[in-house]
RNA sequence: GCCCAUGUGGCGGAAUAGGUAGACGCACAGGACUUAAAAUCCUGCGGGCUUAAUCACCCAUGCCGGUUCAAGUCCGGCCGUGGGCACCA
């Protein structure tokens, strides 16, 4: 048998067919299975690819037959950085490499089978895709959600480029690991940190898996505390943010941040004005990374002629500077409490500032006693005037009630997670559609204009100025306002590759659509995407700027739900036969091509779905992967014991009836494992048997089709049924899934001593006497009194003796 | 340090609500078929102890305890591995 020829047969049968076109509307429910689109690059298809798109695959083909409208689309997300570099490094214009590595993704992806519409395929680096990205920057520009600031922001010296808080997690550079360095600069910003609590409430109406929430709720950090305000002796006063307020008495100084606003406001104040300004100056030089990686000790600046006046028991305290305290995090100052917070004793000791413990239950000589070991363990305060001996709960309520009765505080709730920084200095992403005009200011394109097409041009490398390649081409540059019809120059940093992804699921439901980004019809017709499958690595980046960014077309009224997507999953990697990851200079790479060529699609397939947990990290293993292709000779082989007859085989009934069930609810649920190894146990019991009815065949050949669809349909089609593709699925009936017969254990004190045979549901008294005259029991009972019996119908009996 | 995941044979991994631990597959060993190989088929395959071989028994889901008639599963405390976050007040 010729996999191959087999397979381009049906993979031509289903083109020629426009099998897996969905249609917006019709009778049948819809049903929207979205698995990440990838980012084409060079190096092709790679075998993780394959276990994931293989899975919804299977979902997408089995729901098909069960009746739904299923759209199960297929895109390219191909702008960014790593296209952009292999075409400086080939010295070909991105499109072009873009061009070539899609065509190669989707011969492959097509070789595999996978049931895609690719009647709406496009890539974000389309125009016609990407003036809608362009437009929705609009958008939030017209509703204040974008805006340009001067920050400090992470910059990669290599990539030559701003990176975001998530592409620069860890102080490194996503993409190359080098580490980024803090450079102020001029970006466009979205207003994300703004959407903090709604990101959090919204993952209440998502089916998102736990650890992928987890993992947001993380990013976001929300935390709950009291904002205080703090008098400055001889007049001001600056605010601090706590969660630990039950400490208050416990200040013995404040320590404000050196790259924050507040400093700059009390400088003048200040009396060793060049002590602290020396001081700022270190902590700019210092990027994120070596502020962490330092730790050293806590390095500080007294200011001298900036006292503040405790709150409450109006003691005067010191003020340091510290570059511990971030700038852009709470109000950018704490009030600190070297008895109770780890950091601020670190400080304290440093700069032999005394300390005062007001939480009693441990020493706090050596170290600090913190929130993490008082709380919840009913510690009671000292030295806190009229709160000493409440436990730090009731204090921790009470002490905000009194300063917040006072006027002198707030409560408030602040987030890790900031505002998005959108501006790259690169050539290949989307232009961002602004204008800058000396009398206007920043003007927003006229959105007839759109889209503002990328400049065809010879030069894209990134320059050291820090400038978007863009910069240098003059005519491109040079524009008239929009807005008085005077010179204009045009914004030249493009939108990071996160803008395109960040909608295109709503694109694939109406994907040539000329008017809009995507109709609310089209939008209400599908509904939430039911199933999205993605890497781990993206929860807290793509998954939560897209949220982001439906939750923002949704309030302006754009989207009909505030979340788009219903359930994310994600799958685990597919690492060498080493256990390590696959990489070129490990040599572990697989290449999907090679196995499709030496087995076939449909081996490999079934192969990635058996090889292990779905969610978990699994190993490639060659042979394994002959295991399954055993299993499909089997399958062929299974057809010579093939006869006439419609119905099932009497005494194949309950196995059938109940791999129906078992393929159907694991296939749903993740267990595409178990779905495969329920049918490997199906065909092992058909081999048994001299002959086996077309029906039997034909019910197996169904039921493994939504994995290797390409075989079943051939031996379907060999015993005369009509396509697969176009049948529904077989029903399984309840009744018959269950035995009727059960073999169940029989224990004694716990322990297996014998097997009974029982009938389905049989009275415990005739399950127990069987039990009593079980022979092998018997010999554990005699001499011993029956304390007590424990019978449980179809699962097992256990008998307690004395 | 904090958060998450995870720990079951030689290996990948099974085990709804606690109910016969090791499904299914791989590897390995022995055998059949073959001139031979491949393919296929049959048998065995956690450890220990016994035995001529069985039968039987004992131990076993990272470690130590607990709850229960019964624990891989529930509870408490440790240890190991992987990942994420990390001076976030």
């Amino acid at each position: 048998m010729n996999f191959n020829i087999i397979e381009k047969k049906w993979q031509k049968y289903w083109e020629d067919h426009e099998t897996f076109k969905a249609q917006n509307g019709g009778e049948k429910p819809p049903y929207y299975v979205l698995v990440e689109f990838p980012y084409p690059s060079g190096a092709g298809l790679h075998v993780g690819h394959v276990r994931s798109y293989t899975a919804q695959d299977a979902i997408a083909r089995m729901k098909r037959m069960q009746g739904y409208n299923v759209l199960f689309p297929m895109g390219w997300d191909a702008f960014g950085a790593p296209a952009e570099e292999y075409a400086i490094k080939n010295h070909i214009h991105p499109k072009e490499a873009v061009t070539k590595n899609i065509s190669t993704f989707k011969k492959q992806m097509q070789t595999l089978g996978f049931s895609f519409d690719w009647s709406r395929e496009f890539s974000t680096t389309d125009p016609e895709y990407y003036k809608w990205t362009q437009w929705q920057f609009l958008q939030f520009y017209k509703h204040g959600m974008a805006y340009k600031a001067t920050i400090p922001v992470n910059w990669c010296p290599r990539c030559k480029s701003v990176l975001s808080n998530e592409d620069a997690a860890g102080g490194v550079c996503e993409r190359c690991g080098i580490q980024v360095v803090q450079k102020e600069k001029s970006q466009w910003m979205l207003k994300m940190a703004s959407y903090a609590e709604d990101l959090l409430e919204g993952l209440h109406d998502t089916n998102f898996a736990e650890k992928v929430k987890l993992g947001q709720i993380n990013w976001i950090g929300k935390s709950k505390g009291v904002e205080l305000d703090v008098d400055i002796v001889g007049g001001g006063k600056f605010s601090v943010f706590t969660t630990c307020i039950e400490t208050i008495y416990g200040i013995t100084f404040f320590v404000i941040a050196p790259d924050g606003k507040l400093i700059k406001e009390l400088l003048p104040r200040v009396e060793n004005k060049e002590e602290a300004l020396q001081y700022i100056e270190e902590t700019k030089k210092k990027s994120n990374m070596d502020r962490t990686e330092l730790n050293k000790g806590k390095t500080g600046c007294l200011l001298k002629g900036i006292e503040a006046i405790h709150p409450i028991t109006k003691k005067h305290v010191p003020v340091f500077l510290g570059d511990f305290v971030l700038g852009d995090y709470g109000t950018g100052a704490v009030m600190a409490v070297p008895s109770h917070d780890e950091r601020d004793f670190e400080y304290a000791k440093e700069h032999h500032i005394e300390m005062i413990q007001v939480i009693d239950g441990k020493d706090t000589k050596d170290h600090a006693y913190e929130k993490q070991d008082y709380l919840g363990v009913g510690a009671k305060l000292i030295n806190s005037q009229e709160f000493t001996g409440l436990t730090v709960e009731e204090a921790k309520e009470k002490i905000t009630k009194k300063l917040v009765d006072m006027g002198i505080a707030r409560e408030v709730n602040n987030y890790k997670m900031r505002d998005w920084i959108f501006s790259r200095q690169r050539f290949w992403g989307e232009p961002i559609p602004m204008i800058y005009c000396e009398k206007c200011g920043w003007v927003p394109m006229d959105e007839k204009d759109l889209p503002l097409l990328l400049p065809d041009v010879a030069e894209y490398e990134p320059t050291d100025d820090g400038e978007s390649p863009l910069a240098k081409i003059k005519d491109w540059v040079n524009t008239t306002c929009p807005h008085c019809g005077g010179k204009a120059r045009r914004e030249t940093d493009t939108m990071p590759n996160w803008a395109g992804s960040s909608w295109y699921f709503l694109r694939f439901m109406d994907p040539h659509n000329q008017e809009e980004f995507a109709s609310m019809d089209a939008m209400k017709y599908w509904g939430k995407v039911d199933w999205y499958n993605g890497g781990m690595e993206h929860t807290a980046r793509h998954l939560l700027y897209a949220r982001f960014w439906v939750q923002f077309l949704y309030n302006i009224g754009l989207v009909p739900h505030k979340e788009m997507i219903w359930t994310r999953v994600s799958h685990g990697m597919v690492l060498g036969s080493n256990n390590e990851k696959m990489s070129k200079s490990k040599g572990n790479v697989i290449n999907p091509d090679d196995v499709v060529n030496e087995f076939s699609a449909d081996i490999l397939r079934v192969y990635e779905m058996f090889m292990g947990d779905y969610e978990q990290d699994a190993p490639w293993n060659t042979d394994s992967l002959k295991g399954c292709k055993r299993f499909i000779d089997k399958i062929i082989r299974l057809k010579e014991k093939v006869v006439e007859g419609s119905t099932y085989s009497h005494d194949l009934e309950t196995i059938i009836h109940k791999t129906i069930k078992k393929v159907e609810q694991d296939t749903l649920n993740l267990g595409f494992n178990t779905a495969i190894s329920s049918l490997m146990i199906l065909a092992n019991t058909y081999e048994e048997k001299e002959t086996i009815t077309k029906e039997d065949y034909h019910v197996l050949l169904t039921l493994l089709n939504p994995y290797a669809p390409h075989i079943t349909e051939e031996l379907n089609e060999q015993i005369g049924y009509s396509p697969i593709c176009e049948s529904s699925w077989p029903k399984y009936d309840e009744e018959k899934t269950i035995d009727q017969e059960i073999t169940i254990g029989v224990q004694v004190n716990g322990k297996l001593r014998g097997e009974i045979v029982t009938s389905k549901d049989e009275e415990k008294d005739s399950i127990l006497e069987k039990a009593l005259n079980n022979e092998k029991v018997k010999q554990f009972l005699e001499g011993k009194e029956i304390v007590k019996t424990i019978v449980i119908p179809n699962r097992i009996v256990n008998i307690v003796i004395k």
